[in-house]
DNA sequence: GTTCCGCATGAATCGATAG
DNA sequence: ACTATCGATTCATGCGGAA
């Protein structure tokens, strides 16, 4: 049976990842500390600098990357001054010219957003899931992560009739037809670039983590068992608790001591459901 | 009795733009032809070009627009060859620096996006809607697009406890605390920036405007009645119906006279409707 | 009149083939 | 090599006619 290795490593992810192997990784899904958000813990870096300070961290995790691997950065500008900052933007245009491919840009639509109320502005309910690649041919399991179909389905597809059968495609030039018939007895259907998921509101002590069905989502998208996932900025240890949970491989990089001993615990506690995991398995 | 003024002009936004006045428009909403689509009518503008194809249209918008009004812009870069395109990046880059803020980015998740299914990504169910503006002093009606209370937030509202209260007035201090009292018993709440509407796909003869929905709700959050609304990209004429209904004066403008004719068609249908509006208003 | 059901259509995207 | 065209794939909506 093979191993699951869940590292968690204590350091500046700048040097850190310079000691990672070339070529090992297939995901990595993180969420930085954005600009000027958490100056309580990470002291902050300013949106000016921003582009410069990732720029080398990307270009470690561009690195240790597969080429079938993908990046997914969760980032969000927030308002300054009346105006949205513009470094996200910025970096999105350096990480091409690093070499990145800009595949796609997810919309993370939160079900619970922060409340409040602006004059010149609504609550703020979405997040940028960045996706980037070194090479067109990356790995894409689309199956692990179907979602159930529409309502519409149940009054539409109930009754097929000759004509749905026949009919090949529409008139419209758009060269867009359909086979009803193929759509029998589907209950699942691919998701989109929106996902939905909730905010976390219990009182983690990292004051910004994802709730885990988002790692969860990407690693089965983007990762099959025993693959490699990767944290740069691990906080409270969502990622690698949700990797070693479905039997991925992990390593997360955490530049706050007391983040790590809290990830450090979550990892000890699931290694009991891990050997439960194990067990099941037969590799 | 003040008159409503809808009108349609025939030409190339950049000429037509420059004989109107300085500071007289209240919200420009629009959705000009995207980089490579289109081609078929509006002949497609390269990806490349696309930046300077557009400033020297929004520089006259710049011109047009009053202090206190609004520019809204609906677009969406496509995927090409596995990536997908940054020139819309660019171009909020490049309006910012020729003096427009980027107040924010509001997204328009369509109910209904286009099928399709790809070894590299899903379905694209998402659109930018960008807010720019001349100054931070402009006019917004949040009331007017008020929603009615989901499920999820009476849910949520009733958990939002004392711990709720001080956690968050301790961590940002923006006064969430005094203002929730705004957020219980309500029937009513104010949406985020995530916006959802479904696009249009009955209308045969005209290859899709945005749906009416859309306009609509920018033109009761950005303006009042009798302002003035403009759309330089007008196509089948759906922003200015929408003002006119909506006791807005408006100027739409169009470059092919088949879409002219039909927009003005739709306006004169509507005149009668006006008429039936202006007797019940009493001004 | 309601509800139910048939059906066209939509700012899509990729890979293969052709010029 | 690089662009242009074509075929294949696919989900939810609203309209209009039928029950």
């Amino acid at each position: 049976m093979e191993n699951i290795t869940t590292a968690i490593l204590l350091g500046d992810s700048r040097e850190v990842l310079k000691t990672l192997d070339n070529n090992f990784v297939d995901l990595v899904v993180t969420s930085p500390p954005y600009a000027d958000r958490r100056k309580n813990t990470y002291g902050g870096i300013a949106p000016k600098k921003y582009v410069k300070w990732f720029l080398p961290i990307s270009e470690q995790i561009l690195r240790v990357l597969k080429p079938t691997g993908t990046f997914i950065l969760n980032i969000k500008e927030k308002a300054n001054n009346g105006e949205r900052n513009a470094y996200v933007l910025e970096l999105i245009l350096a990480l091409r010219k690093q070499g990145w491919l800009w595949t796609e840009e997810f919309i993370w639509h939160k079900k619970n957003c922060y409340p409040g109320k602006w004059p010149n502005r609504f609550r703020d309910s979405w997040e940028r899931l960045l996706q980037f690649n070194k090479t067109k041919k990356f790995n894409m399991y689309q199956d692990a992560v179907m979602t159930p179909i529409g309502d519409w389905a149940n009054g539409r597809l109930k009754k097929i009739s000759e004509t749905d059968k026949t009919r090949d495609n529409s008139k419209s030039g758009s060269g867009f037809g359909k086979n009803i018939s193929n759509w029998l007895n589907r209950n699942m259907v691919y998701p989109t670039n929106v996902v939905r998921f909730a905010t976390v509101c219990n009182n983690k002590k990292h004051s910004a983590a994802f709730p885990e069905k988002l790692p969860e989502w990407f690693i089965k998208l983007f990762t099959k068992k025993y693959d490699m996932v990767l944290d740069p900025f691990l906080g409270s240890g969502t990622t690698v608790e949700v990797a070693q949970r479905m039997g991925r491989n992990s390593i997360g990089i955490e530049i706050i001591p007391e983040y790590v001993e809290t990830a450090k615990t979550k990892i000890k506690k699931s290694t009991e459901l891990d050997t439960l995991f194990s067990s099941k398995i037969k590799v």
